[in-house]
DNA sequence: ACCTTCCTTTTGATTAGTCAAAAGTTTAAT
DNA sequence: ATTAAACTTTTGACTAATCAAAAGGAAGGT
């Protein structure tokens, strides 16, 4: 058995490779992970030693992939768990991702299978983040940056990218829930913002925060 | 926030103090929990440090009204956890047990009353054990051991004290499910057995398994 | 009284994970 | 070629929880 904390730098690790083929930096895990670069390092060489990272020390780290199949069944529990408290709960989605983070450590495959039994097998979950299957594969989408739409583009909502609560409660009180269908009215790089319409109502969203959803073309 | 060792030393505390008024033995502890006397030890100490229980050296130790609210705290989610394993997830009473002693230190409230909602304020959990309210009161029933029902009693089983898996099979394929009505044929303390009719079909249970079967008079 | 048995407690060591701070590397700038 | 900045690694210390084994206390039998 791994420990949580193993499986929480596993977790990450996988979130941080960008395509599975870069290095991660040891002070961009610890950040992530909210612990010392020297807590970071020292993980490091466990997990090295362990056959489950690779480290090329001063330079990064890489999941080996062994370690990368252990990363994506956390994934895959954390994602099924948060469709579950969503859906099934009824609770609200910007409040289920710290429940997660404590359940992905504890619940059994056998939970896990028949809570996807119950949702019917969604492909991605409350965020629109893919769900790995069992056998460790993810569906992939082409996505693109809402700050990067232009107007006249008409697009469907595909994932927040942004696990914030207070970021997750501003886009349901303004209607940017996944699915939705948007217009986009105007894009304008000099005010740093682009206007939308979603559900009839005029919203202005700072690039940035435009930069944290993404979007599928209809 | 607590530990979840330090949770499971008070549940434990709870669940071994018989009503309430008793020292509980320190090596009784330990193996309850499976740990060494030295560690129950250590810990005793610990909690009684933290005002959770009071430790009378070499003659027992005892859960203050602070250490008591915290354990009825556990146990009510444990029991929650268990019901709604069963009753939602569908899974087998024989194996939530396991389940739910993972899940009881990370689950948060708010889950734990989503989970109570639905499944209807439940009083009792899959086992026949009483759920805590969330005031921290137990219902109580006047319950009776099978082991002393005698011929000619008509009763129903409200509970199965005993959460090993290999029993909890055995009481189901016999149709010993809660709630179910049970007639008495005999009981013999030579053969040191007990032979009832339940749902039609006899069944003889020697009377130490009786006695992890507790009824309610019709 | 004294001894034996059965517990309980103490002691000392171990493990996983962490932090703070010192020491070491890399890279890029002058 | 040197130096500074930024990052990484090492070191030493700490905490929670555990175990094995030694030492200590209680209680009954003689």
């Amino acid at each position: 058995m791994l420990s949580s904390t193993v499986e929480n730098y596993l977790k990450e690790l996988f979130l941080l490779e960008p395509h599975g083929e870069q290095q991660v930096a040891t002070g961009d895990l610890a950040k992530a992970l909210g612990v010392t670069p020297g807590s970071a390092t020292s993980m490091i060489k466990t997990l090295a030693q362990a056959g489950l990272a690779e480290h090329r020390p001063h330079y990064g780290v890489k999941l080996t992939t062994q370690g990368h199949n252990l990363a994506i069944r956390v994934v895959r529990r954390h994602r099924i768990i948060e469709s579950f408290l969503v859906k099934i709960l009824g609770m609200d989605w910007s409040e289920v991702h710290d429940e997660a983070e404590q359940l992905e450590h504890v619940v059994s495959d056998e939970v896990i299978s028949r809570m996807d039994d119950l949702l019917g097998h969604p492909s991605h979950d409350p965020h629109g983040d893919p769900i790995p299957t069992v056998e460790g594969t993810l569906p992939t989408r082409a996505l693109q940056l809402l700050s990067f739409c232009d107007r006249g583009d008409t697009v469907s909502i595909a994932r927040i990218g942004n696990q914030n609560a207070e970021f997750l409660k501003f886009a349901e009180d303004h209607g940017l829930l996944l699915g939705t269908t948007i217009d986009v009215l105007q894009r304008n790089t000099i005010a740093d913002s682009i206007t939308i319409i979603s559900k009839g109502k005029e919203v202005v969203l700072g690039l940035a925060a435009a930069g944290r959803i993404e979007v599928e073309r209809a």
